[in-house]
DNA sequence: CATATTTTGTACCGTTTCGCATTAAAATCT
DNA sequence: AGATTTTAATGCGAAACGGTACAAAATATG
């Protein structure tokens, strides 16, 4: 389904390349300081070209938005691994965020989604229904972990997986605003084991 | 040390409630995108006299994010009420960060720090070093009460109030997030609820 | 009253912004 | 080859941007 051939003059560029710059200026500048051209710098493109393949500016927002969830969603995916105790999954799961979060020039990006599209959310319906989507998929992803924990017994019954969830959630959200406020390495990795210990805190094994 | 008769013309108008009138254009658009204009109409200041007054854009949005941060140490020193339980301080803590984040026209604002401060911490340092210093202060006000309850016996020996006061922090950061990504006030007060639960768990009484 | 000092309001400056119109170029289809 | 379709590049243009010059207005001081 990808190489028909189509008509006309072919792209000379890698659109998913083209979205990943584009991804970057928005995540070091966010959505409204971003200028195009600093998208069409990044992405080698001329401004007519970047609005033929994706749309204006908010559009091309959004694609890199969608993206980067997807991408998040197949890391989480992984990181939850149900071969490995469920300690070892939220481990993996905050590693994962840490090595994508402190990724940065001069001070730490932190998420992509939590650091740039909470401001836009607010006035742009679109920005915050991506946001909303990704947040609950995310807290839905791991409550499907947290229920087979209680179901295995790794959990005790008496354990609410849906709050566990978005209490595991909400120390990624921690971690992914205070990483863009320039805290170090460790203290964001001791906050993520102390993360681990209190949920998993009644998970035998 | 206020009534001290300046020279000049008077001022016309209030400094603190253009101020207030400011944060809110900047709660609700962020700082990128809050134009001089909108900041202008909203406090019924000339651009002028807004820069007299304030300084640039920086200047004023720093203001505000530092008369924020005030106004939260202020509301959280008295959530913390020593002479009430661990869990009763917690839960003010965050009734009262709802009762903040969940007021907005369409969607909710969240927090102005998380929500607005957090895009811009990136490059512009004097952003990141208030949003940085107010996450911590927040951080050390809580442990200090974390650090009583030990004392006290209200938590074990073997807690550590540094680690739980950033993981009762972790939980706000989330509502801060999720309240501007459109959460109900219904889902916020329920993990408000669990993280209390969570947190306060080894506690006793 | 005259002078100094500060605020206020109008108007403006140069820059940057986003989006598109237009034209040139490159490929496929007939 | 000629027509058609799609992409690439130049560049424009109207609007919005942040910031300021300037003069009028209002008060304190001498």
């Amino acid at each position: 389904m990808k190489d028909e051939k189509k008509r006309g003059r072919p792209r000379t560029f890698d659109a998913k390349a083209a979205l990943g710059k584009a991804r970057d200026v928005f995540w070091d500048r966010g959505f409204a300081a971003a200028s195009l051209d600093n998208l069409s710098a990044a992405t080698n493109l001329n401004r007519p070209s970047l609005y033929g393949a994706f749309g204006d500016k908010e559009d091309l927002y959004l694609d890199t938005l969608e993206a980067y969830r997807q991408d998040g969603m197949d890391a989480l995916a992984e990181a939850l691994d149900p071969s490995l105790p469920l300690r070892d999954n939220l481990a993996r799961v905050y590693a994962g965020a840490l090595a994508v979060y402190l990724h940065g020039e001069t001070a730490a990006r932190g998420c992509l989604l939590i650091g740039t599209a909470t401001v836009e959310a607010v006035e742009r319906e679109r920005v915050r229904e991506v946001l909303g989507r990704s947040l609950s998929d995310f807290d839905g992803e791991i409550e499907r972990r947290m229920r087979l924990a209680v179901e295995r017994g790794e959990l005790p019954e008496s354990a609410d997986p849906q709050m566990l969830a978005r209490l595991a959630s909400a120390v990624m959200h921690s971690l992914a605003v205070r990483a863009r406020a320039g805290d170090s390495r460790e203290t964001l990795e001791a906050i993520a084991r102390s993360g681990v210990e209190l949920i998993c805190g009644s998970a035998r094994s």
